[in-house]
RNA sequence: GGUUCCAUAGUUCAAUGGAUAGAACGACAGUUUCCUAAACUGUAAAUUCGGGUUCGAUUCCCGGUGGGACUACCA
């Protein structure tokens, strides 16, 4: 069925063409919620017809209203307000409404079909040289989120993950590790296996610049001392040895990295984070040299005598592009050029989202060029999701100076003040050990989660630790709040929502206005996904969390007066909750029902 | 230098070109014999500057100022 909006929009079209006859698309009419100093649940901006009606606002509004009263059932009563027709919509409308969404247990998601469409999301996109920080937090979750707020809109999605497995950076950790080591594990050191990687990697680099400064004291120039470096040297060694195949390096290789994926694995399930398909650099990094060369042959290419093979992006706005380097080895965006044809073609995808930074807008603007320019029509069909930068309250992360907020102890962090805060409320104190724990994971990462979701994915945002942590106002942990205090009002009524019925009852304001909230939810989980940005729905849940609280505040569900009343309520609070839930879920957030 | 993104209360964030720019935190003042006070109510507080387009501009265009990113045979 068409929401209420669809329909007036389509009576208002039919009126303005029968009035003058004018035909305007439908997005030419705005409906909005009537603001609450005014009557009306919904109101029409007229300017845009005054000049079709050839009279001024007022009497432009005033003739549509009268229309409207009359072929629009549903419209009981209208007010003029300069430019703005506000409408009255009739109660049963909303009330028809509740009874139909609380019987829908799928309400506002759109089950896949036979003929969805096939979706890719990459995501995290790790190196394997160091633990996730606080800016894979941000990719992640949000790569998370849009996965599932574009299943939510019916489509079939693929979660993906590429794995920067190999390279120099990763050599350097290896090197550090095998000369300073002495062969330390996690087992038998006790560390997350991605922190102990990490610290060689670290060690590398102290060790790298200590040797760099011992050359220079020695009068060598500081470039050529960072190419000299003994330490250097041997890890370009390790890598010429890796893209051999030299069994020593490749078994170093295999552990260390093995390692790291045992300690991420451990943050992604902190995270409750799932990937469909793992891709690994190593796997595919060879991919797409093919495509340049053909490329190269059909004339869509350069080569320079030094047999370096570009893109000529000039006429697009761009610089020239390397494709692959003189000695023919490929790069980033020879790499990248593969992997979207593979998974076009090996999964049939229609697109391809990929969650990268905005420091690469240009890369992938590049890439889509590129990938037009060689002729495949998927080009048309990749989108960047280009988030902003996560930034520390004084000033940018930078993983040089250590000044890095660690994943692993952001969580740690989190769980401590979940559980201190589940302490001093005492709320909890008789739930089984398991589900408690359960419970502080959940509002824990709800912390976590909501702080970094609300905000928009291309917009920078500041990161305060101090005010992430807080659980109170417009936060995770508040949402989840108030759809506990749901269920256990629901719990207390003794009912389920099959019993209850919904007789002729008038809504209060209060009582409207959530309904309305409750209305719009089909609609921001399109938003959401048309848009990409799970802020929207945070946004939106913690607006309607806010207007419950005061809805519950100001009047009492189960001691309500009339038996007609209480049903009503019950059946307001059992779907407001109910859109907590799934809204929350889209955001990877759990609601526990007791908090 | 070139390309590009951003600028909203003290702070962190909202606002498909629409009515008096919303919240949260912080500050100040209140609300528990009442369904979970992780809640609710109230007060003070903001569109970087100058032009333009428009019935109407935080939003679109031009310029200034301030800040970020990119501009590697790195990824």
């Amino acid at each position: 069925m068409n929401t209420i909006e669809q329909q007036l929009q389509l009576a208002i079209l039919n009126l303005i063409q029968k009035s003058t006859g004018n035909t305007l698309a439908i997005e030419q009419i705005q409906i909005q919620p009537t603001r609450k100093e005014f009557q009306g649940d919904l109101t029409l901006v007229v300017f845009p017809f005054t000049k079709l009606f050839g009279k001024n606002p007022e009497q432009t509004a005033q003739e549509m209203g009268e229309k409207l009263l009359v072929d629009f059932p549903l419209v009981t009563a209208f007010n003029v307000i300069k430019g703005f027709l506000n409408l009255s919509i009739h109660t049963d409308y909303w009330l028809n409404f509740l009874h139909e969404a609380s019987r829908d247990s799928q309400f506002g998601l759109i089950s896949p079909k036979e003929d969805s469409r096939k979706m890719m999301v990459e995501f995290s996109s790790p190196n394997t040289n160091k633990p996730l920080h606080l800016g894979h937090i941000r990719n992640i979750l949000l790569g998370d989120s849009i996965t599932r707020i574009l299943r939510a809109n019916g489509h079939k999605v693929y979660a993906v993950n590429l794995v920067n497995d190999r390279g120099i950076h990763i050599c350097k950790s290896m090197i550090a590790w095998k000369e300073y080591g002495q062969g330390e594990t996690p087992e038998n050191s006790g560390k997350k296996g991605d922190h102990l990687v990490g610290d060689f990697y670290v060690r590398y680099d102290m060790e790298f610049r200590k040797q760099v400064s011992e050359l220079v004291e020695k009068g060598m120039d500081k470039e050529l001392a960072e190419r000299e470096a003994p330490i250097f040297l041997k890890a370009q060694e390790m890598l010429r040895n890796w893209e051999l195949g030299e069994p020593e390096t490749i078994q170093l290789w295999k552990k260390m990295n093995s390692w790291v994926y045992a300690g991420f694995d451990k943050t992604y399930a902190d995270l409750g984070i799932q990937f469909d398909t793992i891709y690994y650099e190593s796997e595919t990094y060879k991919l797409g040299k093919e495509f340049v060369l053909n490329g190269l042959k059909e004339g869509k290419l350069e080569q320079l005598e030094d047999q370096s093979i570009w893109a000529d992006l000039t006429s697009d706005g761009l610089d020239k592009k390397i494709l692959l380097r003189s000695d023919g080895t490929s790069v980033y965006m020879t790499q990248d050029i593969g992997t979207a044809y593979q998974r076009f073609t090996d999964f049939h995808i229609d697109e391809h989202v990929y969650v990268v930074g905005n420091e690469q807008n240009y890369h992938f603007q590049a890439l889509k060029l590129v990938l037009k320019k060689l002729g495949f029509d998927f080009a048309d069909r990749l989108f960047h999701l280009s988030y902003g930068m996560v930034e520390l309250p004084d000033g940018k992360m930078k993983s040089r100076e250590g000044k890095v907020v660690d994943a692993d102890d952001l969580i740690a962090e989190m769980l401590e003040t979940a559980h201190q805060s589940a302490q001093e409320s005492e709320k909890l104190g008789d739930l089984p050990e398991a589900e408690y724990r359960q419970t502080i994971h959940q509002v824990a990462l709800a912390a976590l989660k909501y702080f970094i979701l609300k905000v928009d994915p291309k917009k920078n945002m500041t990161f305060s630790p101090q005010e992430s942590i807080d659980f109170n106002g417009n936060t995770g942990p508040f949402i989840q709040y108030t759809h506990a205090r749901i269920q256990s009002v629901v719990r207390m009524s003794g009912k389920s929502v099959d019993q209850l019925v919904l007789g002729d009852y008038l809504p209060n304001e209060l009582e409207l206005s959530l309904i309305k909230m409750i209305h719009d939810f089909p609609a921001l989980v399109k938003e959401a996904g048309a848009s990409l940005s799970p802020a929207i729905i945070g946004n939106y849940l913690f607006s309607l969390a806010k207007e419950f609280n005061r809805f519950y505040h100001e009047y009492s569900i189960l001691k309500a007066e009339l038996e007609t009343e209480k049903h009503f309520r019950l059946l307001l609070a059992y779907q407001t909750g109910k859109v907590i839930r799934t809204g929350l879920a889209l955001l990877g957030i759990g609601a526990p029902d007791k908090m």
